[in-house]
DNA sequence: CACGTCAAGACGGACA
DNA sequence: TGTCCGTCTTGACGTG
């Protein structure tokens, strides 16, 4: 099942300008989207070209409010493909698989790991959402079969109101009220021996089948 | 690990 | 054209 605007992909086709790590320092025309906090300054340890020194996230973190969080990590489009790869391959990391990703996209594995529990869950959030547009259309039109049906019920009974005219099977003359029953399988108005009865009219929704033998 | 939540950053539209 | 504001996306964290 499809419904528009949704991909399987993480969103990221939202992002016009990609971080561009190779080309930032060229151009000296640097937009805030071509920013890349993950990468080293200049070569620094795993710790420091993730989101700044971790100083520099402590001091981040205390900021005029309280603690703050440090500033946001936004994944470059090859970090993120790789990422992609990786869950459309597994859901789940095992620790080394987690470890040596994290390596290859110089992320740290807890990065790495929180990227793939996201992942999941708005996986599974985008499943539930599709899987709730159809039982809403699934209701919307087990509805409409509902009230079909009503309506049927409705004009089944209104046929029944009408006095049915049951003849004597010997005397071919039409019997008395008090001279008939009703089945109460069937519900249908029958003489109280055998009967011959004649309906005001056959239900366009029911044709006549065989009478069942009981 | 799932889930709920927070919050930074991106983005589009309205408006002066 | 710049700014403001609302909304969306997504990295990160706390909890069970």
């Amino acid at each position: 099942m499809a419904v528009p605007g949704l991909s399987s992909s993480s969103g990221s086709e939202g992002f016009v300008c990609i971080i561009n790590n190779s080309n930032n320092s060229g151009n000296g025309n640097l937009s805030m989207r071509d920013l890349d906090m993950n990468q080293p300054a200049s070569g620094g340890e795993e710790e420091d070209f993730l989101m700044g020194s971790v100083e520099e996230d402590e001091e981040e973190m205390r900021g005029a409010g309280g603690p703050r969080r440090p500033k946001k990590l936004r994944l470059s489009k090859e970090q993120s493909r790789l990422l992609e790869e990786s869950f459309r391959l597994n859901h789940t990391l095992s620790p080394k698989q987690k470890e040596a990703l994290a390596i290859k996209l110089k992320l740290r594995p807890r990065q790495v790991e929180v990227w793939f529990q996201n992942r999941r869950a708005r996986t599974k959030l985008k499943h539930t959402e599709m899987e709730c547009e159809y039982l809403k259309r699934c209701f919307g039109s087990l509805t409409e079969e509902n009230r079909r049906l009503q309506r049927e019920v409705e004009e089944l009974r209104a046929m029944r109101m009408a006095p049915p005219t049951v003849l004597s099977p010997h005397t071919r003359q039409p019997l008395p009220a008090s001279a008939l029953t009703m089945c109460p399988r069937c519900e249908r108005i029958t003489a109280a021996t055998s009967p011959r009865v004649t309906r005001p009219a056959a239900s366009p929704f029911h044709p006549r089948r065989p009478s069942p033998a009981f």
